[in-house]
DNA sequence: CCAGATTATACTCATTATGAGAATAATTGG
DNA sequence: CCAATTATTCTCATAATGAGTATAATCTGG
C-alpha cells in the first residue's frame, strides 16, 4: 500500500465514531425555515452506520427516521472534529459532517418531535427584510462595543470594533447579508449567545434575543444559512424550494425570505427573464385582488444546456 | 443526552478511521505545482491520530513530516467515506477529509520522495493558457463522441454530447475553467482514465495523456483545482501564492498559471488597482529588458477593512 | 359601468462594469 | 539616436446594474 495508509511511528492511530447532522431547508408561510428535533433546540443527525451505504444515504436515513421528511436536494457543508469528550472511559474522537438539504415542507406525515421552525428564532438579527431589525442598532451595537472596549487598549481594540463594524453594518457600512457565520463568531467570541458560557464558569452576561440549539448546532445552522445566502448568486437553487408552479412574486418572496432582504421587483424579473430559467404554463393565478399572475414553471433544461447561474440579488433600498 | 447522539434500533454503529489528504499548490517556474509523495503519485496523506489537536493541524503535522513542508493557508475541500475495504478482517469504514493549502514552493529541506509537479502534467486537458490544448480537439473530442455513441439510442446519447460539449466546450462553445471536477468526472465515466478500469476487469481503453495517481488522489487534485480556480475570483487568495514583493506581470502570470487562462494585461490592472488590493513598494525591478516594473504587496489591511473580491479574470481571446 | 385600489408587467434612463485596443513611457542593446 | 521590449495610462464601445416610471389587468364599492 501507498504512503497514504502508513502510520506514523509516534502516532496512536484512532477510530472516531463519525456523525451526521442536516439542516434541512424549506420555506413556508412562517419564512425560512429549519427542520428540527427535540422541542425545536436540534438540527436532526444521528451516526454514520455500517449498514449505510454512503454518507448521503446515512444523512437522508436519520432525517427520514427522526422527522419523517423525505431529502432531495443535498450538499455537503462542513466537517469538523469535535474536543475529545470527556467522561468516557476511552478517549474517543467524534467527527461530525454537516450537510444543508434543500426541500419543500409538505408531506409531514412521520413521528412526532419535529418542526419547522424559523431560522430567524434563532437569528434575529439576520432579518432585513424590513430594514434593519431595532435590536441591531439597540442592543448589538452597545454591547459589542462593550467588548470591544473590554479589549483595553488599541491594537486589539480597534480591531475588534472594525470587525464588528463590518459584520453587522455599523457606521453607515452596507449590510453584507452573507456573513451570518461571522456575524455569529463574533457573538459566540463576545459571549454574547448563551451557548459561548455553557460549559465554563465565565459569566453569561444577558441573553440575547434568539433561540438555542444543543451544542454547536445552531452554528452549523449558520454555517448552512451563509451557503444557501451565497449559493443562490450563482447556482439555481432556488427552485428546490418551490413548488412546480408559481408565480413570480413568490419566488421573489422565496429569494427574499432567504437573502433577508428585498428585491427590486422589475429588476428581478429581468435577471431570471434574461436567463431564461423560467417558462410560462399558460396558466394564472386566481387569486383574489389586483391583475393576476402568470404561472411559470422551472426549465430543468437550462441544467442540460449550459452552466447556469442564479439570481444576482438586485437589491432595493429599505 | 439529546436525540443527537442516540443510536437507532436497527444499526451496527460503527467507527472509523479517519484519513487527512491535502492538495497543497504554489506556483513555481514549472507553472501552478501540487506537492506530491511517493514518486509523484500521491498527494500527501496520514491518519487523523489522538495527538493530534484538531484536524488542521493533523493535516499540517502529515504534510510536513512526509515533506518538510510548512503549511499556511488552508481550507476544506470535501470528505467522503470510501467503499468498505476488502480484504481487512472486519469491515472498515475509511472517512477521508480533503483540504486544499496555498503557499510558496520554497524552503525544502525536508525528506526525500517530495517533489513539486506542474497540475496539467496530471492534467494537460486543463491547459488553455495557448488557446485550446491540440489533445482537446484531436483526442478527447472522438473519445468522448464514441462513448456517447456507446449509449445506443437518443435519450442517453444526447445527454452525453451535450455534457461533453458543455464540459470541454465543443461546438463552439465557452470553455469554462472552473468545470476542472465535471471534465475528470465524464473522462472517469468514458473510461478514460486509467483508474476508472483499476479495480475491474472492464478494458480500459488506450490510456490517455496524463499522469495518473494512487486511488481517488487525482479525482481530489481535480476537486482542489477546481475550487481554486473559483475562489481566485471571488476572494484575494492569489497572495498566498505570491512572495512579499511582486511586479503585476508575476501577479498576473500566477492567475494565469491558476486559471489555465490568459487575461487581459491593462485590465487586470485595473481591476487589481480600483480595489486596492496592492501597494506600491516605491522599487522597481532591475531587470534585463524593457521598462522596469514597479514592485507592490499585498496590502493585508484590506482583508480588515471590508469584505473584499478577488480577481474577475479579464479574459483575452487566444 | 365607472372610479379607485391593487397587483403585474413593460419601459426608460443614468451609472457602472467589462472587454478590447491604442497610445505613451521608460528601459536596454546596438 | 533607433529599434526592441516591457510597463503603464487612456479611450471607447458595449453590457450589466440599480432605480424609477408607465401601462395593463384585475377586483370592489358605489
Amino acid at each position: 500500500m501507498p504512503a497514504t495508509t502508513k502510520k506514523s511511528a509516534s502516532g496512536k492511530a484512532q477510530d472516531a465514531s463519525v456523525d451526521l447532522i442536516a439542516v434541512v431547508v424549506a420555506v413556508t408561510d412562517q419564512g425560512p425555515s429549519v427542520l428540527t428535533v427535540g422541542g425545536a433546540n436540534a438540527l436532526p443527525s444521528g451516526p454514520f452506520e455500517l449498514g449505510h451505504r454512503s454518507l448521503q444515504f446515512g444523512l437522508r436515513a436519520w432525517v427520514e427516521h427522526q422527522t419523517g421528511h423525505q431529502l432531495g436536494y443535498i450538499e455537503q457543508l462542513y466537517t469538523f472534529a469535535d474536543r475529545d469528550r470527556i467522561g468516557e472511559q476511552r478517549q474517543q474522537r467524534v467527527i461530525s459532517i454537516s450537510y444543508l438539504a434543500l426541500t419543500r415542507a409538505e408531506h409531514a406525515a412521520g413521528p412526532s418531535m419535529r418542526a419547522w421552525r424559523s431560522w430567524y428564532d434563532y437569528f434575529p438579527w439576520e432579518d432585513h427584510r424590513s430594514g434593519a431589525p431595532p435590536m441591531v442598532s439597540d442592543i448589538l451595537q452597545s454591547r459589542l462595543l462593550t467588548w470591544a472596549d473590554e479589549a483595553g487598549h488599541d491594537p486589539l481594540r480597534r480591531e475588534r470594533r472594525q470587525r464588528a463594524a463590518i459584520a453587522f453594518g455599523f457606521d453607515g457600512r452596507d449590510w453584507n447579508e452573507e456573513l451570518v457565520l461571522q456575524r455569529y463568531e463574533l457573538l459566540y467570541e463576545a459571549a454574547l449567545v448563551e451557548e459561548a458560557t455553557r460549559g465554563s464558569e465565565r459569566s453569561a452576561s444577558l441573553p440575547l434575543p434568539g433561540a438555542t440549539m444543543i451544542a454547536d448546532h445552531r452554528r452549523i445552522l449558520a454555517t448552512g444559512i451563509a451557503r444557501l445566502r451565497s449559493k443562490i448568486k450563482y447556482r439555481p437553487v432556488v427552485f428546490e424550494l418551490m413548488p412546480p408552479v408559481f408565480t413570480f412574486l413568490q419566488l421573489q418572496r422565496t429569494v427574499e425570505a432567504l437573502s433577508g432582504r428585498l428585491v427590486h421587483k422589475p429588476n428581478f424579473r429581468r435577471l431570471i427573464e434574461q436567463q431564461e430559467l423560467v417558462e410560462e404554463t399558460g396558466e394564472t393565478t386566481a387569486d383574489t385582488v389586483g391583475r393576476p399572475a402568470k404561472l411559470f414553471r422551472f426549465r430543468h433544461a437550462v441544467l442540460d444546456e449550459r452552466v447556469v447561474a442564479g439570481t444576482k440579488l438586485p437589491l432595493s433600498r429599505a
